[in-house]
DNA sequence: CTGTTAGCGCTTTCAA
DNA sequence: TTGAAAGCGCTAACAG
């Protein structure tokens, strides 16, 4: 069993200083150093499998080096796709992400010391109060924007919301009911928004009850599109805040008999592998995420070097994926 | 901006020495030490908000406290649940886990020196060389058994595919086909096992046409499934070994124009909260993979005090999870 | 162009 | 019952 190899090792094998080696191998650009030296020293570092013990640089330099990343449900294909990206942005700057589970007021003690700073995913059902998080690392909050004086980065969820409902109008769609995300959720409210300006922006009128609250998820789905579909007269479509409310819709048509999209037309939000295996395959709004995840990373690095932050916005606009899940209402 | 509190201002403010200090916050055994004093260190050290610096912590006792986990789909629902296992049995023994998506060779190099352990959950499409993984930090197999020279924590997949293939027996059915996983990973094999030592037991005798490969995802699925139904005689009942694939299977059978499960029973392996709601809501076999995540952690832990550590199966049974897609077949 | 030096904040052995 | 001292492995300012 071998002694782990210190830099002292790499700097007794190549014949200088431990200094010296420490520069070479991190590239310090204000270091002149003789071509035949530097050599000497890469080999040494080659050759012993020279790996710098992280505890001791971030002692030193009171830098971890990682950035955390703290999502509510690590099964969510959203979060996983926002991950891959941010993931891609840290790696890309030399630094590490670390995801963790749960919340972030609970999290928090166990990543500190191991991270510069965290990318916040809330579940829906948080509300943070404001400065809830400023004791510790910098934190920027990824696809949620909340009062609480963290910047944000998030898509355009009102746009994307804007999206289906036009589409469904352009289908020729009137009676458009919205399966709506909880509402302490600032990206449900857009999408809402979204849905609201696409009617009145097409001269319809519908009243409230048109619109029903749910969580984002099958169960929730279910529950509203049932009390929805049981309107009179009925939605001749329904546009659902989420994937996987969307199946929970789906299965509250059939189960009231409808025909999917024959006596109802529906679009989800957001896409996942197994949408276009549903029957019918789901039409749906698909979000650029791994963008976001990106844009989130970036931004939290520029935080980290003090630079000024707003809440951003993603630019690319959201795209609609049309599958089988709606089409023009029957007459 | 405050800086940040170090042992020794705590020290000062209690005045005692720094190492009483750690002494105490530690929770020294064989430690004596005047009642009052404890307290009023206890006292400064919250009052201060006091938080040890963790690489300065590592890099005296070559601990990071953390172990890591490497999932190769961070979307998954199974990886998903066996982190929060894992993470449970961590926390309890005061570990923290971070979870780090990819390949173990790819994401080995950003984790070094971060954690104390890992656990491998490895894709479907990797066969590790023996020994590959040894460079670094003891690491424990998580769901895969390979002979790569590191330890396993694995579920009873063949009782899974048993359980399954005896429940569509039980239910008349004998032309019984099997979509089964990918055969380099062990997983997919055992459970191909105990879907032919269940025939065998009843008697079934059916060629090796009754199987076709696929991948644990929908696309696969759906292929496998569409080649299998063109049999003649036509399987009355479908196993699936997985649940993405058992979605991508249900498609292939509604393509074909066979209803489920009056003509094609299917039923899955694992679960998914969506899986209650498809059409029809499906049947499928349930693993403790929350258990085998917290047993993985255990082993780690005990790999980590130089314990012996033995391939390991969780004992708890599979659970038949009876919904709407397996029935009797038409006679 | 290269070496010396002084810590980063903590734990732990030993001494008082 | 408490304090002193050494050192984990690294970096960065300074000296030569």
């Amino acid at each position: 069993m071998r002694r782990t190899v210190r830099l002292r090792d790499v700097a007794a094998a190549a014949g200088v200083d431990a200094s010296v080696v420490s520069r070479v191998l991190s590239g310090d650009a204000r270091l002149s150093i003789r071509p035949e030296t530097r050599e000497r020293v890469l080999e040494a570092a080659t050759r012993l499998d020279y790996r710098p013990n992280t505890a001791a640089r971030t002692l030193k330099t009171a830098r971890t080096m990682a950035i955390g990343m703290i999502v509510p449900d690590l099964a969510n294909v959203n979060y996983a796709t926002i991950a891959q990206g941010a993931e891609e942005a840290a790696g890309t700057a030399g630094y590490t992400l670390l995801v963790a589970h749960g919340s972030a007021a609970d999290r928090l003690p166990d990543l500190h010391g191991r991270i510069d700073g965290l990318l916040i995913g809330m579940a829906t059902s948080e509300t943070p109060r404001h400065g809830e998080f400023g004791g510790g690392v910098p934190a920027l909050l990824v696809n949620r924007r909340e009062p609480c004086g963290i910047p944000s980065v998030t898509v355009d969820d009102e746009a994307g919301g804007t999206l289906a409902t036009q589409y469904l109008i352009s289908l020729g769609h009137r009676r458009i009911a919205h399966v709506a995300g909880p509402q302490n959720a600032d990206t449900a409210r857009r999408r809402l928004r979204g849905y609201a300006s696409a009617l009145a922006t097409a001269g319809v009128e519908l009243g409230p009850e048109w619109v029903a609250e749910s969580s984002f998820d099958e169960a929730g789905g279910h529950a509203a599109a049932g009390r929805l579909l049981r309107l009179e007269p009925r939605p001749t479509a329904l546009f659902v805040a989420n994937v996987r409310a969307a199946i929970g819709a789906m299965a509250a048509a059939r189960r009231l008999g409808l025909r999917i999209p024959e006596d109802v037309s529906i679009v989800g939000f957001h896409d996942a592998p197994f949408a276009a295996f549903l029957d019918p395959p789901l039409t749906t709004v698909r979000m650029p995420l791994a963008e976001m995840g990106r844009q989130a990373a970036d931004n939290l690095l520029a935080l980290l070097r003090r630079e000024p932050i707003e809440d951003l916005m993603v630019a690319i606009p959201p795209e609609l994926v049309v599958r089988g899940s709606a089409t023009a209402p029957a007459r």
